[in-house]
DNA sequence: ATTAATACGTCAGTATACTGATCAATAATC
DNA sequence: GATTATTGATCAGTATACTGACGTATTAAT
């Protein structure tokens, strides 16, 4: 309520302190945050014409690889929440991509398992996918993109217990 | 429409190919996601009580230090598109974090200013967001801590065109 | 066997993030 | 000066992400 609620310190506020500024771009969250929009970006660039979401691709994958698991599982398998892995499955579901199943031995259980369609698209999807990956180290010197990975998955390893959704192998 | 979609393949996709889960798991994109899940989570443990997230800090972060500054500029600072930033901007506002006025050299131009009551909960949470940012990469070692921070500054910066809300220093 | 606890899925609500369209104000061009 | 282009902000729509609550089904405990 004293200096910067008032209109007239635009002016001089131009050019306050460079450091400062450099501060908040630097901190580790503010740059994560601005890596995971590039990825999407580069993702959605390289995969256009699929339609397909950089966490929808991690879900068909892992239906790919393991036909029938449920919806529970999906989600500790690649770290989203049930209420979000179920959006987004049943997103797929209305496109023809997955096909849900209630499982005998549950009632309460909903298996998923992709369609031909959805084989196909991840087949075709595998090499824009594998690009758009690539890209986003391609930056780094060869040696700095293996230490990076190497940071990456130590840091995911470590904070897995602190996010609200684990993954759980 | 021939192995996958049929429910009796269940059992035996238990283990299909471990090495195959691990390339899902190791994609430069699927530990970027989890890392920002983790340090968002992190942020809002240590910052519990303001309920103000890694992009509202952020937003009055650079209105604190450049008050009067329009959103357009804003979004461009942080990397937020026009349209999230607003959202943002008109949530904080109604909760009387931030204040909007309409420029008189541009009737078009919002100009953002911190209220008292923002400028308080900035300072307070100076010392817990700090720890945010610190507990997201305190898993590897001093030294790898550097190496890592340089290597996300390399990737941002080097992919900061292909975003759809890149940064404008 | 009934009750209690747990698990799975869903729903409502909120936040970041983006797209594409629209509108009003300003700037540029003729 | 009138027309055109550009710019800032907003709106509608969609997607990931999370919270808290709910209902139903299963399992555990009594």
């Amino acid at each position: 309520m004293k200096n910067q609620s008032s209109p007239d310190t635009i002016a001089e506020a131009a050019e306050p302190d460079q450091a400062w500024t450099q501060a908040i771009l630097e901190r580790p969250g503010f740059l994560i945050r601005r890596l995971h929009q590039i990825h999407v970006s580069l993702f959605m660039e390289e995969c256009s014409g699929f339609d397909i979401t950089p966490v929808q691709y991690s879900i068909m994958s892992m239906v790919s690889l393991y036909p029938g698991k449920d919806q529970h599982e999906l989600g500790q398998a690649i770290g989203v929440d049930r209420a979000t892995l179920a959006n987004v499955v049943a997103r797929l579901e209305k496109r023809d991509v997955l096909r849900r199943e209630n499982a005998q031995h549950d009632r309460r259980v909903k298996q998923v398992f992709l369609t031909q369609a959805g084989q196909d698209i991840l087949d075709q999807m595998s090499e824009p996918a594998r690009r758009a990956h690539a890209r986003t180290i391609e930056a780094l010197p060869v040696k700095g993109r293996a230490q990076f990975m190497s940071a990456m998955k130590t840091l995911t390893e470590a904070g897995n217990i602190h996010s609200r959704a684990p993954v759980k192998s």
